[in-house]
RNA sequence: GCCUUGGUGGUGGAACUGGUAGACACGCAGGACUUAAAAUCCUGUCUUCAGCAACGGAGGUGCGGGUUCGAUUCCCGCCUGAGGCACCA
């Protein structure tokens, strides 16, 4: 009997569907564990290697906790709604939910092949109308929540209105609400609202006629397609997420990520502690002396008096470094401030005025890559509070009106990017450090001493920023301030495929649907082209976007809408009344262990992390982080392999003189040559003459006299890495490549001879590693795999190649150790010919050891995720049993249950050949027994000063080892060791003993 | 530039809290079985020195130092790969 990989697996494949062996109760007794895999956007190209990379680990880690008796949710589901779909639409007229449903088919079909363990009947997608119903009535909660500044929770937007109609708020009393008309309600209403709608700057993608979210935008063009992307003012959808920015900082130190993960998530909140300072601006020509009173806010001059115009206007900037406060030379706001109008004298109107359109002309793309240093003086001056002094105020397109005050503080001395520009302009540079600065590069320390700084002087600059706060504060001019990079997120998409809001405009005011509305199903349409003024293609609709109470809203929701919240339907997903019920989401709670790759760590991770947030303060849930522990496969790249390539070009022409009309006529002869010989024959013009006349001969011509050699043009180019074992390439596979373009190229191997059927030298390519993609020809299909070598060889090579955390290049030459080691483990139980060769024989010590070692091993590896060397451990195990012969029933069964989270199929065809009737997914995963892990009397060597003296047999009593007692057996040694006189003993991992005098 | 994370044979990678570096696998070389192939099995495979032999000597985990009886592991300073952020004041 041999090992048939391909029955076994597809007989077990049925067999577990047929039974639903993995269908999932929710039963309370047993502990929960809940494992999920990041659902996939399912695209037209089908699953590669890359992909279950991390669906291979969470299957694994899954089974594993279920035959260690908890009760594990692990559900698959589909991203389905976004814009590739509708991209591809556009292009093949066919219905994006009719593309969808055949990528999920492929998928599923593709996914199952691998035998994994998913509860189908747990399956969501987001496109689905009884998905996105819930989808829609959790937008209707943002849209009817409101973050409360004071308790730093959401609370419903009835408490706020309730609370303005009573005592108002500080804008505006509660009498004055009351008399606002339902517009100017709704317009204050909505600067509350998680889910908001505004005015603003967007990212415009014109090729995609689309809004993104700042997270979708890569170097100032589309993370999907690469088109350029443009600022632009809509209205448009937001969500609140900046309200969120502290908790969503926060959180990160209750949830087990990755540091890079949380780095990157702490980076694009970008929570920066600083202070808002307001300096004076003097505007006008006359010239009046300001006195103290004349700056009014309370704060006092000391002793200085300025000459000043006037104290006209007060310009607000924000900074980290109130401590440089005395080393500030200029001011620089960004372009659209709105001071600008209002400062800037006549003498500099027009010099302002180019520059402005000057930097409207400029993309975010050019502003990007090339960050000239261009600025323009308005000709105003702020002054100093502290020292009086006159600072020019600039404008600089490196200032951004969106972060801060738009306006900062130039302390050229201290920030790289002030002293350019004070270099450039050739402002004068002031030195508050002392000898920390060198007058040629800025130097942004905190650990100088402060000199030139009025009450500062002598402080440490990490310990003069509180003093300088203070002051400040004190002083009424400003005040400490946090500010975000983060900004809030754009909701709205002008695209078809996605869930529509549940929202009718009302002479300008947002209505939301009523639940029982939901869902609001998305019409059905021919096309997909977009609708008038930048609107979506749902504007195109007339019948669906007239209602009688007004006109709906034509965007759609971006893609992470329905992702942001996936992880909670699983846990009830048949559920009409509910998006999930509460007893079950506290039962399945948190997920446990989330699998996924990095690119979502600032889009899909962060929104999860706030809906979650927001429904936890709103009573649905009861926990406020959805992952309580996320790990990241690497990226599978592709490994590319080049053909070197000589194309050989004859100008025949020549040969047809007899008619004069005749065109240039041309034979290209291919001569493929190996790698390490390439650049010696791209030099050999005698041989590649005689190939091209043997190639030429081929077609009867033979005047070769009258031929020319055009050119012979070296070139490398991608072969399909099918064709390629290792770096040799499997010459007579190739040659019918693309219908046999090569088939009659020659090749010279790596000795140099040309390829003939009996060739003994191999043609080399070269490689690279590149990320694996159809057009580079070096994907690997999983599905040829599991033809090829079985499922559960597929399974463990994936986990064999490296920690599955790790990004590695993908090579299918040592799938065949895997395989080798699946059959050897094979031939315990049945022999080629003897058939059945397991017995029931009573295990000796030895292989109780083997076993239980074993089990130990994959129970520690399996735990820490590290699959790899749980793998070899198998691996390794198998190869004792096989030395020792040893095809024992008491030491094979609890090894096959260890083997179920990794090579199922097998494990469950064997535990029946046994003669077990039940599955053995279900079985109880073995214990090991410590007395067999631990060696109880060996030679173990010993060392004196680390330096290896001598080997000596020591017993150990199996117990005690742990606690790393010892007894020295050996008489000569211990007489030795006595005279020696040690004090310490250290006894390493059961391995070594080391004494130290 | 900043942040994170890596650097170990021909290759992928082991070595978990400092304890015999290179497990396991691929590849390669040699051998057994076979008419032959496939399959399977065995031996060798970090470098170097010495040798009839070995559980022989020496060196060795990017580089240079340090702590320690002992360092791939800890500390300091460099070099370098990958990923992320990048006018965020």
């Amino acid at each position: 009997m041999e090992y048939n990989f391909r029955k076994i697996e597809s007989e077990w494949q049925k067999k577990w569907k047929d039974t639903n062996a993995y269908n999932v109760s929710n039963d309370f007794s047993k502990p929960k564990y809940y494992v999920l895999d990041m659902f996939p956007y399912p695209s037209g190209a089908g699953l590669h290697v890359g992909h279950p990379l991390g669906y291979i680990a969470s299957d694994i880690y899954s089974r594993y906790k279920r035959l260690k008796g908890f009760n594990v949710l692990h559900p698959m589901g589909f991203d389905s709604f976004g814009l590739p779909a509708e991209q591809y639409s556009i292009e093949t007229g066919q219905h994006p939910a009719e593309t969808t449903k055949n990528n999920i088919a492929t998928f599923k079909s593709q996914l199952d092949k691998i035998g994994f363990c998913y509860d189908w009947n747990r399956e969501v997608q987001t496109s689905d109308p009884n998905y996105y119903k819930w989808t829609q009535k959790i937008f209707l909660e943002l849209f009817n929540s409101y973050f409360c500044n004071s308790c730093k929770q959401t609370k419903p937007i009835s408490e706020l209105i309730k609370k303005y109609e009573t005592k108002g708020s500080s804008k505006f009393s509660a009498e004055a609400w009351n008399s606002f008309s339902e517009a100017e309600k709704s317009e204050w209403l909505m600067k509350r609202r998680l889910a908001f709608s505004s005015y603003g700057e967007v990212n415009w993608c014109e090729a995609l006629g689309t809004v993104l979210a700042n997270d979708e935008v890569v170097n100032g063009v589309s993370e999907r397609g690469g088109h350029p992307v443009v600022k632009k003012k809509m209205r448009q959808w937001y969500l609140r997420i900046t309200a969120y920015a502290d908790r969503l900082l926060q959180g990160l130190e209750t949830v087990d990520f990755s540091e890079s993960m949380k780095e990157m998530q702490r980076n694009w909140i970008g929570r920066s502690e600083g202070a808002e300072i307001d300096f004076i601006v003097e505007v006008g020509e006359d010239e009046t002396t300001v006195t103290k009173t004349d700056l009014g806010n309370g704060f006092i001059l000391e002793d200085i008096s300025i000459t000043s115009t006037q104290a006209d206007t007060w310009l607000k900037v924000y900074t980290t470094r109130p401590d440089t406060v005395f080393g500030v030379d200029f001011m620089v706001i960004a372009p659209e401030h709105d001071i600008i109008e209002e400062i800037t004298t006549d003498g500099q109107k027009q010099a302002v005025e180019d520059y402005i359109t000057y930097v409207k002309s400029r993309s975010d793309r050019e502003r990007q890559a090339e960050k000239n240093i261009s600025g323009v003086f308005t000709g105003a001056y702020a002054v100093n509070p502290f020292n009086g002094v006159r600072i020019p105020v600039w404008i600089s397109e490196y200032v951004l009106a969106g972060y801060g005050t738009g306006a900062i503080m130039g302390v050229p001395c201290g920030d790289e990017r002030d002293f350019k520009f004070a270099k450039h302009f050739n402002i004068p540079v002031t030195n508050i450090i002392g000898e920390h600065f060198n007058g040629t590069e800025a130097n942004p320390t905190k650990e100088a001493t402060l000199e030139n700084s009025g009450f500062l002087n002598g402080l440490l600059m990490k310990d003069a920023i509180a003093v300088a706060n203070n002051k400040i504060e004190e002083m009424g001019i400003g005040k400490r301030k946090v500010n975000y990079k983060m900004r809030d997120a754009g909701f709205s998409r002008q695209r078809y495929w996605g869930e529509p809001f549940p929202i009718v405009w009302e002479n300008g005011i947002p209505k939301p649907l009523s639940e029982t509305e939901l869902p609001l199903e998305l019409p059905y349409v021919e096309k997909y082209g977009p609708g008038p003024e930048g609107e979506g293609p749902l504007a195109n609709i007339t019948e669906w976007i007239n209602t009688p109470e007004g006109r709906r809203e034509t965007s759609t929701m971006p893609g992470y809408a329905g992702s942001s919240w996936y992880f909670l339907r699983y846990m009830d997903p048949h559920n009409a009344e509910q998006f999930v019920n509460r007893e079950l989401s506290d039962y399945w709670n948190q997920v446990d262990l989330y699998i996924g790759g990095t690119e979502h760590a600032v889009g899909h991770l962060l929104y999860s992390r706030m809906w979650t947030k927001v429904l936890f303060d709103l009573g649905y849930i009861s926990f406020e982080e959805p992952f309580k522990k996320l790990l990241n496969q690497g990226m599978i790249q592709g490994s590319s392999r080049f053909i070197h390539r000589i194309t050989l070009r004859a100008d025949i022409t020549s040969l047809f003189d007899d008619t004069k009309d005749t065109p240039v006529m041309s034979s290209n002869a291919n001569v493929l040559v190996s790698k390490s010989i390439f650049d010696k024959i791209k030099e050999d013009k005698e041989l590649l003459k005689q190939i091209l006349e043997k190639h030429l001969s081929e077609f009867g011509i033979k005047d070769f006299e009258k031929i020319k050699v055009v050119e012979g043009q070296p070139s490398i180019f991608h072969v399909d890495v099918n064709f390629v074992d290792g770096q040799e390439l499997d010459i007579d596979a190739f040659k019918k490549w693309r219908n046999g373009e090569y088939s009659k190229a020659t090749f010279i191997l790596e000795d140099g001879s040309i390829y003939n059927s009996n060739s003994t030298s191999k043609y080399i390519c070269s490689s690279e590693t590149e990320k694996m993609s159809k057009s580079k020809y070096n994907t690997v299909n999983p599905n040829e795999l599991c033809d090829q070598y079985g499922a559960d060889t597929f399974r463990m090579y994936e986990m064999f190649l490296g920690p599955v955390d790790q990004s590695k290049p993908w090579d299918t030459k040592g799938i065949e150790g895997v395989h080798r080691f699946l059959k050897k483990l094979w031939r315990l139980f049945f022999d080629e010919t003897k058939g059945k060769v397991w017995n029931e024989e009573a295990p000796k010590a030895a292989e109780l050891k083997i076993l239980h070692r074993t089990i130990r091993k994959i129970e520690e590896d399996t735990e820490r995720f590290s699959f790899n060397t749980a793998v070899s451990a198998f691996m390794i195990s198998v190869n004792d049993l096989a030395d020792a012969k040893c095809n024992k029933r008491a030491i094979l069964e609890p090894l096959l249950i260890l083997l179920v989270p990794y090579a199922p199929h097998i494990a469950e065809e064997l535990w029946h050949a046994l003669g077990n009737e039940t599955l053995i997914i279900d079985a109880p995963y073995p214990l090991y027994e410590s007395k067999y892990t631990v060696e109880s009397s060996k030679e173990y060597p010993v060392s004196i000063n680390g330096k290896v003296r001598t080997n000596i047999n020591i017993a150990l009593d199996a117990e005690e080892a742990e606690v790393k007692q010892i007894v020295l057996a050996n008489e000569t040694v211990q007489k030795w060791l006595e005279g020696k006189a040690p004090n310490k003993f250290i006894f390493v991992k059961n391995r070594m003993i080391n004494i130290v005098p």
